[in-house]
RNA sequence: GGGCGGUUAACUCAGCUGGUAGAGUGUCAUCUUGACGUGGUGAAAGUCGUAGGUUCGAGUCCUAUACCGCCCACCA
């Protein structure tokens, strides 16, 4: 009954049927529990067209280790699930579909598209859900949100009117980064720069009624099309003359001012540089300094406007190229330098993005990144790491206005009305029946919808309710922690932030854990292109999903990027499996009947209290360690716990029990083993959370069906610290004698006795009741005890211990020339660290300023130390006399 | 131009508040012992980038510096 699992660890086997049994039992449901703690976790809603990647997976496992942690301490721990519309990146991916049927945008109008971009949602809408599930995450799925839900879609509309009835949400005609190619304005987050190899050109304008010239630097000479003036520094000797007089714009004829103004650098370039107020934030500036109004000179798609004169039409790099051209044909252009210069693309298409003049929508941020700031200066939002607080304050202090309308049509719609009579703006959820200012009833909705992130940044409230003071807002919210990668910092975690602040009146959550990128072997970016993305699926489908989430959270540290290796996943099923097989020992060697996992604390023996007090140890540590967001500490400690003192010791000291006559001996085993095991797959159950399960089902005595329902606790009375330092003891012991053997290529299977000398009477009795170790694990037939080494011969190998001395009789199968290069190699060992120590207690200041605990340990060494190499010394000096 | 991270065993990385350097993988040797060869046992392998400093003591703190990488930034 017992044995029922089988031979080999198989994950295929058993990880699909436990999800749906965890989630179909409802065991991930969250409840509003005033005798519980609440604990709150926001999943990062992945794009809804998306498919699952490492960085979801790492992310996803980092929130589910934490959920189902907390879960098990009994908090009602809340994991909210759900998607992204993401506006721009689901509409050109239904733009190519209906592309691809020979449709467009424009002939299938507004409704029909949405219509088509909903169908494309519902396709593939499901698909990374069903992809996390395989990962195992125990995200409450009753509570799934997406972000153009009608409640969503309602807090966003809320949010906006609020925002621009305080005057934080405004219209206006500023300079935006466009991209020519998704046909949108984009924010300045969407923009990345990227050092390009270019030239700088150098232009000569000549002066008015006058052979003069001046002449200007520009690496975008296309823009020259729309100047409208030339400035200078106020200061500058060189051009002092020259300010108020007017020059003549080449190519175009068009007379244009020269202004003095002090954001020109004398030093770079010529000192003079040509304004374009439409096509340049800084122009821009100058431009409204100096009354210089506006000149477009290009259309949306990247082409020259109409205003571009002969050159209307041409697309802009062409453009440049033959306006260089004809600067030289003309005489105008002085000369071409190479130049490295930083240039905007578009965070989605890569296409390089324009600066230029539009209407468009802005969040005001000054006023809400103050309290942003301030929140985080009082301590009350943490990083994990530390470190990324610094970017986050650095991006608050230098933020300008948000623009947040979008040239789309997937997406939240600007809950904003104009008046076709009088042109009034009216914001509100419906649409007005009559101008509130003229009373006309000619009105339409503004065609823009909001930025992806508008929407995102009111996650942490928005899928609870908000507006509505609803049930679930009033006791989950705020969150406890965010976990997400450092690449969206800007994008959403201070978005968020800012948006919680002025709307809840709170922060989102406490703390912000920051993961970093999950790259391929070689240490290059995942990436669609290169084709090195590892599909997490295919790992999961090989190796099991505990193993993929293992690799994934040890190893490396918060923050860090990490390199993905396929030898790590392996090595990691290898480590289930080896639980595995531990488990199926177990269950072998129980017996059927009763409750086995309380053991009698008077029965235990030397071996059962040492693993239960360094059990007590590990639950402690990683506790700790999870509450400090250290996971990969917490699980490292785990492992080895598992595998080096459980496995490794633990069940190979207990077998001659096992196996032996004494019934209460053979049961305490028995219980011991049990109660270890439980324990050891409730510590594992967040980071593997499968494996664990299956095993749990299959042992007798549970307290509870499923593993998920308690934490181990620490207990006081289960530290046993005196049998922890005898079976240490017994260990270095086993160990000195497997590696003298070994050394001396003594085969395992060749027994000997092992007489021990030692007249330590403490030490003495840790040996003569561990006989049994040394008998099973150190290839001992016999163990003897002698108060001195008289009539031990020179004809043993001796293995020198603290405070003991081992003597294997194996005289025939003794090199004694290689006996004594062992010896050698001893007393170099001991006399380094004789030196060492001597050092340390030779030296004034250690003695006097070290802490006591700390001298003294030293001293304690440098006894035990030299009373060993005394006996490697003797030792030496029988063999040598003896050849 | 600012800011940040990395530099530790052949490879990939841990090393939290300073007190004799660890793991996984790989390598070598060995073992069909009644859970596991996806295993057991043992071994070899590191001047902790460099130079200073603080300290009784530094991989760990401070200051420089080199190389690699990342982020931010309106010098046209």
């Amino acid at each position: 009954m017992l044995e029922n699992l089988p031979k080999t660890y198989n994950p295929k086997d058993f990880e699909e049927r436990l999800y749906n049994y965890w989630n179909d039992s409802g065991h991930f449901i969250a409840h509003v529990d005033e005798n519980k703690k609440p604990y709150t976790i926001m999943m990062p809603p992945p794009n809804v067209t998306g498919s699952l990647h490492m960085g979801h997976a790492l992310n996803n496992t980092i929130q589910d280790i934490l959920i189902r942690w907390k879960r098990m301490e009994g908090y009602s721990a809340l994991w909210l699930p759900g998607t992204d519309h993401a506006s721009i990146s689901t509409e050109a991916r239904v733009v190519n579909k209906i592309k691809a049927e020979g449709k467009t945008k424009e002939g299938l109008g507004r409704e029909g598209f949405i219509e088509e971009a909903w169908e494309w949602t519902h396709k593939y809408g499901n698909t990374i859900k069903n992809q996390l599930k395989k990962l195992g995450v125990s995200s409450d799925w009753t509570r799934d949100r997406f972000t153009l839900d009608e409640g969503l879609s309602n807090a966003v509309e809320e949010v906006f009117i609020r925002l621009y009835e305080k005057g934080l949400v405004y219209r206006g005609d500023r300079i935006i980064n466009w991209c020519p190619s998704c046909m949108t304005a984009i924010s300045d987050a969407e923009v990345e720069h990227e050092d390009q190899d270019g030239h700088i050109w150098h232009i000569r304008y000549p002066i008015k009624d006058s052979e003069d010239y001046i002449i200007i630097a520009t690496t975008r000479p296309e823009t020259m099309l729309g100047d409208l003036a030339i400035a200078v520094h106020p200061e500058d000797e060189r051009y002092k003359e020259l300010v108020g007089k007017t020059a003549i714009l080449p190519l175009m004829n068009r007379e244009i001012p020269i202004v003095a103004d002090d954001y020109v650098e004398m030093e770079f370039g010529t000192g003079a540089v040509k304004i374009t107020p439409s096509h340049d934030l800084n122009d821009f500036e100058v431009g409204a300094r100096h009354g210089l109004g506006q000149c477009i000179i290009m259309n949306e798609n990247g082409t020259i406007s109409p205003e571009g004169n002969i050159y209307q039409g041409l697309e802009r790099y062409e453009a440049r190229k033959r306006i260089v051209e004809d600067l030289e044909k003309q005489g105008f252009l002085v000369e071409t330098k190479e130049h490295q210069n930083a240039i905007g693309h578009c965070e989605r298409c890569s296409t390089v993005v324009e600066p230029l003049i539009s209407k468009q929508w802005f969040v005001k941020m000054e006023p809400l990144a103050r309290p942003a700031l301030e929140a985080y200066d009082r301590g009350e939002l943490n990083f994990i790491p530390e470190r990324f607080g610094k970017v986050y304050v650095n991006w608050l202090e230098n933020i300008r206005d948000w623009c947040i309308s979008r040239q789309l049509w997937w997406g939240h719609r600007l809950p904003v009305y104009y008046c076709d009579d009088c042109g009034e703006i009216m914001v509100s959820k419906t649409k007005p029946h009559n101008c509130s200012k003229c009373n006309g009833v000619n009105i339409h909705q503004d065609n823009d919808t909001l930025d992806t992130w508008f929407s995102s940044a009111l996650w942490p409230f928005s899928t609870l309710g908000w507006p509505e003071k609803t049930e679930d807002l009033g006791y989950f919210f705020p969150t406890d922690v965010l976990v997400t990668g450092y690449d969206i910092i800007f994008f959403w975690v201070i978005r968020m932030v800012f948006s919680s602040l002025e709307q809840m009146g709170e922060l989102p959550f406490k703390d912000v854990f920051l993961t970093g990128l999950v790259r391929d072997s070689e240490g290059r970016k995942m990436s669609k292109s290169l084709g090195n993305g590892i599909d997490p699926l295919e790992i999961i489908e090989e190796y099991g999903a505990d193993a993929l989430r293992f690799t994934l959270v040890t190893g490396n540290t918060p923050g860090n990027d990490m390199r993905f290796y396929m030898e790590r996943v392996e090595a990691n099923r290898n480590f289930a499996n080896k639980l595995w097989n531990a488990s199926r020992f177990v269950l072998m060697n129980l017996e059927e009947g009763i409750e086995k996992s309380q053991f009698d604390v008077e029965k235990l023996e030397e071996e059962d209290r040492w693993i239960i007090s360094r059990l007590n140890t590990v639950i402690k540590e990683a506790t700790e360690n999870l509450d400090k967001y250290e996971i990969g500490l917490a699980a490292g400690r785990i492992y080895d716990f598992i595998w080096d003192e459980y496995c490794d010791w633990y069940i190979e000291m207990v077998k001659s029990r096992l196996y032996g006559d004494d019934v209460s001996s053979k049961e305490t085993a028995e219980q011991v083993l049990l109660y270890v095991l439980k324990d050891i797959l409730k510590l594992l159950h967040p980071f593997m959370p499968f494996i664990t399960e299956e095993i749990w089902q299959h042992l007798p005595g549970n307290d509870s069906p499923l593993i998920l329902s308690s934490w181990p606790e620490y207990k006081n009375e289960l530290d046993f610290p005196d049998s922890e330092g005898a079976i240490e003891f017994i260990k270095t012991a086993i160990k000195s004698i497997r590696n003298a053997r070994a050394e001396m290529n003594i085969a395992q299977s060749k027994k000997s006795n092992q007489i021990f000398v030692t007249d330590d009477e403490k030490i003495k009795s840790i040996i003569a009741k561990g006989e049994r170790y040394f008998l099973n694990l150190a290839s001992a037939d016999e163990i003897e005890f002698s108060e001195n080494k008289e009539g031990m011969g020179e004809d043993n190998i001796s293995v020198v211990l603290d405070r003991c001395e081992v003597y294997l009789p194996l005289k025939e199968l003794i090199d004694f020339e290689k006996e004594i290069d062992r010896l050698e190699k001893e007393k170099e060992k001991l006399e380094v660290e004789i030196k060492r120590v001597n050092g340390k207690l030779s030296n004034d200041g250690f003695v006097k300023k070290a802490p006591e605990k700390v001298v003294l340990e030293e001293r304690k060494k440098k006894d035990k130390y030299e009373e060993m190499l005394e006996k490697v010394l003797e030792r030496l000096e029988g063999l040598k006399s003896n050849r």
